[in-house]
DNA sequence: AACGACCACAACCGCCAACGA
DNA sequence: TTCGTTGGCGGTTGTGGTCGT
């Protein structure tokens, strides 16, 4: 596995000196070396972590405080969880952001193992870049009903067509009424207001269940002796069945959003023509309106095609979803 | 093969709040 | 109360990899 950011054994990491202090002390930047790296870790480990100015001087490396405790908690620490985003982690962190908005700390508490970096990169590079392609603001509320509507339920089919792959028990509902109640600092409940299912997240895995939720681990105080191998980018837990990538990848992606059958009976729709017919509607125009723009618009006659078909049963359906959301 | 565009993500920056002297 | 230090947060940038032409 690479190591990004750090894979540099030749210890090319630039010394650029942007401050007088950084300076004086020949303070290095940029990507960190496997012998920082392994000096920070052992360093910790002897010594625990925090005063982190005084942490780099002791340990040697000629970084700042700074750069030494984003290393640790961005890269380093042994509990920190690398590959691709889950499913389930995708739609938590759809859920969540609807809630808080960018408050990655706070989202990132709720997943266990991912940084807020991590969260961050990861709404920036894939969600805000869909948003773009819609031409609408990540923030407004025709993109968060897009999310809701469309995307949201769309991940938990197919979580719920992973688990059904894997088990034959897991039942997971839509959350297109959710709540979530934070039972504790890492697991989540989602109350679906219509039927009595709840599924949740636990660690970063979905569960049906009908009992409390576990308590989690609150803290992962890293006690150890020495560490002389680092074991990167380990893809433990990095993929699981249910860990395609439903929104991050390019746009063929969304294509199948509605392709397959769906539990809102939207099927036969891409996700970009539900996107756009949504933001049409916010707009006020009409439905067959609405249709026509639709089935002129280049996106629509572009890439996949042959399931594009938006039909007034699905803008109906549609209809009634903003209008019980505004009520 | 070469090149440019795009993507993903590590790392950095600036700001701010908490805290202790 | 003031000031310096520290840690945390959200935003931004830099860079290597990938993909399409």
């Amino acid at each position: 596995m690479e190591v990004k950011g750090s894979s540099n054994s030749n210890n090319s990491a630039v010394l650029i000196s942007h401050s007088e202090e950084e300076e004086m002390m020949d303070l290095r930047r940029g990507p960190w070396t496997v012998d920082e790296d392994l000096t920070l870790i052992n360093y910790i480990a002897t010594h625990g972590e925090g005063r982190w100015n005084s942490l780099a001087r002791s340990a040697g490396l000629k970084r700042t405080g700074k750069s030494c405790r984003l290393r640790w908690l961005n890269y380093l620490r042994p509990d920190v969880r690398r590959g691709n985003i889950t499913l389930e982690e995708q739609l938590l962190i759809l859920e969540l952001h609807t809630r808080w908005g960018n408050r990655w700390s706070k989202i990132a508490q709720y997943l266990p193992g991912r940084t807020d970096n991590e969260i961050k990169n990861y709404w920036r590079t894939r969600v805000q870049k869909h948003a773009k392609q819609l031409k609408c603001d990540v923030n407004s509320k025709q993109f968060k009903d897009a999310m809701r509507y469309l995307w949201m339920p769309r991940l938990v089919e197919r979580i719920q067509a992973a688990a059904a792959a894997s088990t034959t028990t897991t039942t997971v509902v839509a959350p297109t009424n959710t709540s979530i109640n934070n039972n504790n600092n890492n697991a989540y409940t989602y109350n679906n207001n219509n039927l009595n299912n709840n599924f949740e997240v636990h660690n970063g895995k979905m569960m049906l269940t009908t009992t409390p939720p576990p308590s989690v681990m609150a803290n992962n105080d890293f006690v150890g002796s020495q560490i002389t191998t680092q074991s990167y980018n380990t893809p433990e837990n990095s993929s699981t069945a249910a860990s395609s990538d439903s929104f991050g990848t390019p746009i063929s992606d969304f294509n199948d959003y509605y392709n397959s059958n769906n539990i809102n009976n939207l099927g036969d729709n891409n996700f970009y023509q539900a996107s756009q017919t949504l933001f049409s509607h916010e707009q006020g125009m009409d439905l067959q309106s609405m249709m026509m723009v639709e089935s002129n618009t280049p996106w629509m006659q572009s890439g996949d095609t042959s399931d594009n078909f938006w039909n007034v049963e699905n803008m109906l359906f549609l209809e009634q979803q903003l209008m019980n959301d505004n009520m």
